[in-house]
DNA sequence: TACCGATATGCGAATTTAACATAACGATAA
DNA sequence: TTATCGTTATGTTAAATTCGCATATCGGTA
């Protein structure tokens, strides 16, 4: 099958194929990024586990990293996106705030609105980037 | 000025403004970022001053740093982005390859497109983001 | 042929990130 | 009342990455 000879003027060797991709984040007003497609994922684990350790695991994070980054995404918001509880038969859970509720519903929101653009947008572009390959 | 007593049953402590911002970049298919804004910045600035060193003074970066990414940038895409020379009375030159000058080419068609959509859904989203901080 | 300024590159310091270990907590079951 | 258990919280060390500085290389031009 990949072993057949290509009769072609031009055999295609290690052609390289590139993609185009995107990110959203949110920042303070004077540039300092804050949260972005990680942690809106992040959150939505959280939602769905109940728990923060659970959430990193799925998301293949460290607990440890994580667990800061939130206290300084936290703080620099002014307000809570989780609300985390210890103790108790289970160890412990971890809910999202209302706050952090309605920050997830935005980036659902944003990322829905511009995707079906952006890729469209990307369709177009991508072969006239690859045509810079040859 | 600042220091008026606001007559209001809802005065506004430390109100945090948030903003939006996104980035695209070019990557392999297996998702390894290649390059983005920053390296379609500095071209250009290669562009204009011809030589790496005056590029990177300009853009804020290092040396060092710069002209090791670049290396790694072109090796992935198995293409030359600068054709570097040194020695001479100048000391040396740099400039765009006509591939490099195809990329910037790339780049400013692909934030031409898509800029002024995106800014404007974020015009429309950012209120609701700022609703959230109350 | 010496000079000069940009490119090229080595290397240790500084910073950041990853990894591991351990403490704290509190509802529940015994 | 108390031991248990799993999660949150946090200290610490190792590893990896980045930064900064120093130095070598190169080759037109004076």
């Amino acid at each position: 099958m990949f072993a057949q000879i290509i009769h072609s003027s031009q055999m295609e060797v290690n052609r390289l194929h590139l993609r185009l991709d995107y990110k959203f984040w949110i920042e303070t007003e004077n540039g300092v990024s804050l949260l972005g497609e990680g942690k809106w994922k992040l959150l939505k684990a959280i939602r769905e586990t109940g728990s923060l350790k659970a959430a990193v695991d799925q998301m293949g994070y460290t607990y440890r990293q994580t667990w800061e980054k939130l206290n300084n995404i936290e703080e620099k918001l002014g307000f809570k996106l989780i609300e985390r509880s210890r103790g108790g038969a289970k160890g412990g859970e971890t809910v999202l705030t209302r706050k952090g509720e309605k920050i997830v519903q935005f980036f659902d929101k944003l990322y829905g609105e511009v995707d079906n653009d952006i890729q469209r947008t990307f369709n177009d572009l991508i072969d006239e980037l690859n045509e810079i390959m040859d």
